[in-house]
DNA sequence: CCAATGCGTTAGTGATGACTAACGTATTCG
DNA sequence: CGAATACGTTAGTCATCACTAACGCATTGG
C-alpha cells in the first residue's frame, strides 16, 4: 500500500498526528481511541510498512516516532497528486468566493 | 466515505487529474485506464458522492468534470491532517539533508 | 522467581472495495 | 423505425480491511 491510501484510513491519519507532537508507547497510543489495542498495533505496523513510523523498542516498551523521510515522501506523493492544474481551480473558485 | 480516502484510490487519483485538465466523457475517461467502463463509472459515482466531480448530461454523453467546491474541501481535510508539526518534522528532515 | 505489564501475533468475522460480465435504458444516426 | 452508441445498473466474485478475542513472548517489579 502506498503512503496516500495508508495515511488516508481516518485512525491512521490521527495516530500520525499523535505521533507527530512527540512519540509514544502503543498503550499510549491506543488509549486514545475507541478501539482495541490489537487493532492499533495492527494500524502502527501498516504504518510502519509505508515507512511513515518506526518503533524503538525500550525495555518493555516500544516507542513509536514519526519517521521524517517517510513524511516526506507522502508528501511528495500528495504534491505529485495536487498538481497545478487541481490548484488553478480551487484558485479560481476562491476568487469567484470572494467577488460575490 | 469522506473525501481523503476517496481520493486516496490510485485509479481515482489519476482520474481526478485527468478531469482537472479538462472535463471528459466515461468513454474518453476509461480509455486511459486497464480497467472496464463499468469500473471507472463506479468510481466516477463514488466521487461524485464524495463531491468532488460531477456530471451534466448531454445528449447520450456524460461529461464528467471536477467540482471547485470539492477540492476545496478535500484540500481543506489535507490541511487539517497535515499540521504544523508534521510539517516540522518534514523541513527538519530537509534541513539535515542540505546540511551533510 | 512469579505475577504483572507491554506488545506482537494469530484466527476468525463482517464489511467493504475493486472488478468483470451481462443487461437495461436513453439517445442519436442512417 | 432499427442499429449503434454512451452510460448506469446489477449481480456475483475475490481480495482486502478493520476489528475483536485469545494467546504467546519478552521484560520488569515485588
Amino acid at each position: 500500500m502506498d503512503a496516500f491510501s495508508a495515511a488516508a484510513e481516518p485512525n491512521r491519519r490521527r495516530i500520525l498526528q499523535l505521533l507527530a507532537s512527540q512519540p509514544k508507547t502503543v498503550t499510549e497510543i491506543a488509549s486514545a481511541f475507541p478501539v482495541t489495542r490489537s487493532a492499533i498495533s495492527q494500524h502502527l505496523l501498516l504504518l510502519a510498512e509505508a515507512g511513515l513510523v518506526a518503533a524503538e523498542k525500550v525495555g518493555r516498551q516500544r516507542i513509536y516516532r514519526v519517521v521524517p523521510e517517510g513524511l516526506r515522501a507522502l508528501q511528495a506523493e500528495i504534491d505529485r497528486f495536487w498538481t497545478d492544474e487541481l490548484d488553478r481551480l480551487v484558485v479560481d473558485a476562491d476568487t469567484l468566493r470572494s467577488n460575490r
